[in-house]
DNA sequence: GTTGTATAATGGTTCGACCTTTAGTAGTGG
DNA sequence: CCACTACTAAAGGTCGAACCATTATACAAC
């Protein structure tokens, strides 16, 4: 119900006044902060202590600091990597297992292909099916050229949850993506069969969206993801039965 | 590609050491780290340098400082809290407005009901029921109590996701009902009808996952938080008309 | 015009001192 | 013997001044 109390630290003060000035827009993206010399006459501190507040904003990624002359805090843009990146030490915290991971994707995706099949235009389906195109290029290379497909598959992936046009879904979505990235490495090499049958499932479900069939391509954006995650969970049990009998 | 090669920065230098100890286990929850005096020594720095990398290590969850004899650095738990945070300050730099958070919310409570579903226990079911009773209990003491409903509320649904058993599902759960609960204050007085609606689909979501309807259990959930969606988003068109008429 | 160099502004680091908070301990009075 | 007070030391919080490292800019030399 209640916060703690604890308001004797000079630098939390410093932040909490920029924070502020940047949710209420007198300072905005780009604009430049003054000098660390100059803001430490403003705020009436020391440089130290200044400093201290620079580095919380910086870590919140509501600044960015450059070097040099001419260099200084630059107000950033959203500070969307710092949802990525709190989950992200999450998961190192090992509070959250891949299993856990590729759960929650399979939902979201589910949801994100249900809503992109209502609101997807003409544009975004052409820009789907280059992305298409260039997906099935690297699959008929062979799965030499995996690397290259898994990231098309991303940025399909990616392109649906900007159909969306829900910024949340975008942030989440990126988040899991980056976070379950990590594993991709650890699991090659993949068969060309799989790679196919990943490209199989990709023109489906612009297929069923290009249609509007929530259901359906909510279904199929699901058994898409699940198909990874079996995969990768099935290859970490390999691992740790190995590790355990070496 | 690749990412920025600025490393020249010392205090980086030093929260990356003490991120990695902490990751790989080596510094528990709950240890305390050498003073900073030590820590100066140890690291072979000053104590200014020092002093920021542990802000950097404050503001990201990882440790707790405390003041006084016997006070210093402890690491803390999990930081799940970091995830709420950074979504909370997305929130407020307008990226992200009340309609996405509850279209997204509306998808995760889908699939949590769904899931829950399928894992819920006897011993599951008989907490929730406890819970629901006490929805009961506000609910018929009339529209005066429907602050302890909403709080009813809000522990049923983070139920539902502690069901699951995927902590993803209660953390995302817990940083969308943080971020949308700010809207509750403003949007009230609640009509007994209002109030009544919600109990009913509460009891109908928890009689369904007692059945283990995957499919309905979802559908209600749905549409359950959607009434919670709609009727914020109309009070806000009406102030936002008020507001440019006044 | 291009290249190199000096300059100054700006963040990064260091040192040393002092203040404030806090837990423990010794002392004091009942 | 107990309870309260006051002192002490440890630890974080702040301050100021100096110096180092990086970089944009201006100016000079070719």
């Amino acid at each position: 119900m209640f916060r703690a109390a604890k308001q004797n630290r000079i630098f939390q003060d410093v932040v909490d006044q920029i924070e502020e000035a940047i949710i209420d827009g007198k300072l905005q993206p780009g604009d430049m902060l003054p000098s660390e010399r100059e803001m430490k006459d403003l705020f009436q501190t020391s440089r130290g202590t200044l400093r201290e507040a620079l580095r919380v904003l910086e870590q919140k990624g509501l600044i960015e600091i450059k070097l040099g002359v001419g260099g200084g805090s630059v107000v950033k843009a959203a500070p969307m990597e710092q949802v990525c990146d709190s989950l992200d030490l999450l998961v190192r915290f090992q509070q959250i297992s891949l299993r856990h991971l590729a759960e929650f994707r399979e939902g979201v995706e589910g949801n994100v292909a249900a809503t992109a099949s209502q609101r997807a235009t003409e544009r975004d389906i052409a820009k789907l099916e280059v992305l298409l195109e260039k997906a099935r290029h690297y699959v008929a290379k062979g799965v030499s050229e995996w690397r290259q497909f898994v990231e098309i598959d991303g940025r399909i992936h990616q392109a649906l949850a900007g159909i969306t046009g829900n910024p949340m879904y975008i942030v989440i979505h990126q988040m899991v993506h980056d976070n379950i990235q990590r594993y991709y490495e650890q699991f090659l090499p993949w068969t060309q069969t799989r790679l196919q049958e990943n490209l199989d499932d990709l023109c489906r479900i612009v297929a069923l969206i290009k249609t509007g069939d929530a259901e359906q391509a909510s279904a199929r954006a699901r058994r898409h993801v699940r198909r990874f995650g079996e995969y990768m969970i099935e290859k970490e049990k390999e691992r740790s039965v190995a590790a355990e009998s070496p």
